[in-house]
DNA sequence: CGTACCGTTGAGGTGAGTCAAAGTAAGTGG
DNA sequence: CCACTTACTTTGACTCACCTCAACGGTACG
């Protein structure tokens, strides 16, 4: 703790501390990282797979708020928050999960201000449930909700610019109602309608995309009819 | 930005040259602290006084997630993450402001461990719109969220325990609209609502409320009559 | 005593939730 | 390879909370 170290010299001798105190594990479909009211115990790094973070709240309702995917980081906002973890991750698909050790991680945060600058802005960035204002606004209609949560899933997939693409979603439709804040039913009808409407095609959990512009033309749609609402003045 | 000073020794020249670079404001009514989309120039506190923080979506829709009270910091996500700020910070009432220029606050955090862990926590715990999961959530009935308003509030206030209490808002009807994200005319109907049955009296934008417990009774009820939803297996 | 907001109330329409049931895909075991 | 189970998805009918629009009552302030 004491003195302090240059950053360059980071990439040594700690790095190593950090690689050893690693540790691996396999997770299969269905199974939890991490349970929502869990005591945090480190940094949890995605090697492969897919994994849905859910929240519960007290109404017993569960939302989910990110799909995380190879190389992402999870578990980060309770670790620093030093809060029970606010979500439950569970395996989309069979993964693998790097654990590094949480006071392993803070020290090393600790030491080297290029590090924390890294993890500021990572925390800084990830609003939790931020896509929450696209995805779960409720005066947003679900289509249109959808029609968001694709280009969000398309921004990690690389497509076709300009031409048709098709997308590999990592979620079956009950997940899509989560992430939506909605129910299966309701997902299927909008599906159903986008369908009709040759915006997007679904086919079980492969998605053909015609034209790209006609979705961003489409998400961005002003459905209210009257002006901007309220606050304080104007 | 080399050496690194000992935690312990921060709190004598440097914080002086964080009190020097400090610049006090005022503000008026309906004045803007920052605006969406404005670069983040450093970190704000309130001194006194109320402030809205409410983001403008796509939709020009006006969605408020935080009201900050006297105390308080702001700012802090845009500067962090090096981002746009994400929200307009207006204020409900005239209100004073001390405004840290980035570069010293960063500089600061770079070199001082505590300091650092401080805002991480900070980071890591404002969940920025989280509240939003309750208080947005559209399967929750607007009662139930403006109770919850009530209660968020009144973690400011000291209030007495188990007897009744009076909760000064520092919002109109409008601004409670845009925090429960549903329109006046809804919160009136709430709001008149709860007048009758006894369990919040409002009259203006004082609310007496005879019995806490009761509030908190409501706030959890659960209104979904079928059982917990969905994702992956379960 | 208007003007200008703010707040309330009423009437009407609708998107989406709920319930129930049928359809489809995906494993499992013989 | 086919019955059989189980889980996922879709459909339809019904209901309701909330949004919208529009008008009216209050209060502050010039």
């Amino acid at each position: 703790m004491g003195g302090h170290v240059r950053d360059s010299e980071m990439a040594s001798l700690d790095m190593q501390v950090l690689e050893k105190s690693m540790i691996f594990r396999s997770h299969a479909r269905g199974d939890r990282i991490f349970s929502q009211g869990d005591d945090p115990t480190g940094l949890f790094c995605l090697r492969s797979g897919h994994v849905l973070l859910w929240h519960k709240d007290s109404f017993r309702y569960k939302t989910a708020f990110r799909v995380v995917g190879p190389g992402e980081i999870m578990g980060h906002r309770s670790l620093f928050g030093d809060d029970a973890h606010a979500a439950t991750a569970q395996a989309l698909t069979s993964c693998d999960v790097c654990h590094y050790p949480g006071d392993v991680v803070l020290n090393l945060v600790d030491q080297y201000p290029s590090f924390a600058r890294c993890f500021f802005r990572m925390l800084a960035r990830d609003r939790g449930p931020r896509d929450a204002l696209v995805l779960r606004g409720q005066h947003i209609p679900i289509r249109v909700r959808l029609v968001n949560l694709l280009l969000v899933m398309m921004k990690s997939e690389h497509c076709d610019k300009g031409g048709a693409c098709i997308l590999q979603l990592p979620v079956m439709r009950r997940d899509i109602a989560a992430l939506l804040a909605t129910r299966p039913e309701s997902v299927a009808r909008a599906i159903k309608q986008l369908g009709n409407e040759r915006v997007a095609i679904f086919k079980g959990r492969s998605v053909t995309i015609p034209n790209i512009d006609v979705l961003y033309k489409e998400s961005s749609r002003v459905v209210v009819p009257t002006e901007a609402r309220s606050s304080v003045t104007t």
